[in-house]
DNA sequence: AGCGGGATTTTCT
DNA sequence: GAAAATCCCGCTT
């Protein structure tokens, strides 16, 4: 048994047992706390996941242990964070796709350059406000500079079902898991089930 | 509110 | 050499 326990299995399961969970991200003496809102599944059998070609230098954090970080440098600009999940050898995780700001606010905008809204509300966004790039690729979530922190399951009504977003491939797959009155969800109604 | 283009570089074919 | 799990700005309705 391990903190992580709920992560051991499919990407799509683990990706709503993560909505309301934390992250703690530390920078210097100053401790930066979100709450995650918004996730995608992915999974090797997914022609939409970086998995699905097998383990290659760059997919080899996904076929990894559940609970460690997944960073990849998205368009030559900006970073996605994922955490893995299922059992090791399975080339699964779940992109984190919008947090909500907790705590250290002033620092997340700082990092941004913008207020409100707009500070976490996307995959490439959320890194930017916390500082992640592929330094933390690999990195063991029971650590610090950057914890999972995981919290009880949110209620299933307060989940909305989607298609995930931005892909080329697999668009139709109902990955996509959002909390229903959070702000900060990166878009509402992309065929909610 | 919605569409279209540009920025920029790693990754695998 | 093309594509890529994105974001931002400017233009049009």
């Amino acid at each position: 048994m391990h903190a992580f326990e709920d992560l051991e299995t499919t990407a799509d399961k683990a990706a709503k047992r993560l909505l309301g969970c934390e992250l703690h991200r530390k920078i210097g003496d100053q401790t930066l706390i979100v709450k995650i809102v918004e996730t995608e599944g992915y999974d090797q059998n997914d022609p939409g996941s970086h998995s699905f070609v097998g383990v290659t230098p760059r997919t080899k954090v996904m076929f990894g242990p559940s609970g460690y970080l997944y960073v990849y440098l998205i368009y030559g600009m900006y970073y996605c964070m994922n955490i893995v999940t299922g059992p090791k050898h399975h080339g699964e995780a779940v992109l984190i796709r919008a947090v909500e700001p907790i705590s250290g606010i002033d620092l997340m905008e700082n990092n941004r350059g913008v207020a409100g809204i707009n500070l976490s509300n996307g995959p490439g966004k959320l890194c930017q406000a916390l500082k992640i790039n592929t330094n933390l690729n690999g990195h063991n979530l029971l650590e610090d500079p950057l914890k999972l922190v995981m919290k009880p399951a949110v209620k299933s009504t307060e989940i909305v079902t989607s298609t995930r977003i931005g892909l080329s491939k697999a668009q139709e797959m109902p990955w996509r898991f959002y909390m229903k009155n959070s702000d900060f969800v990166s878009r509402r109604f992309i065929t909610d089930l």
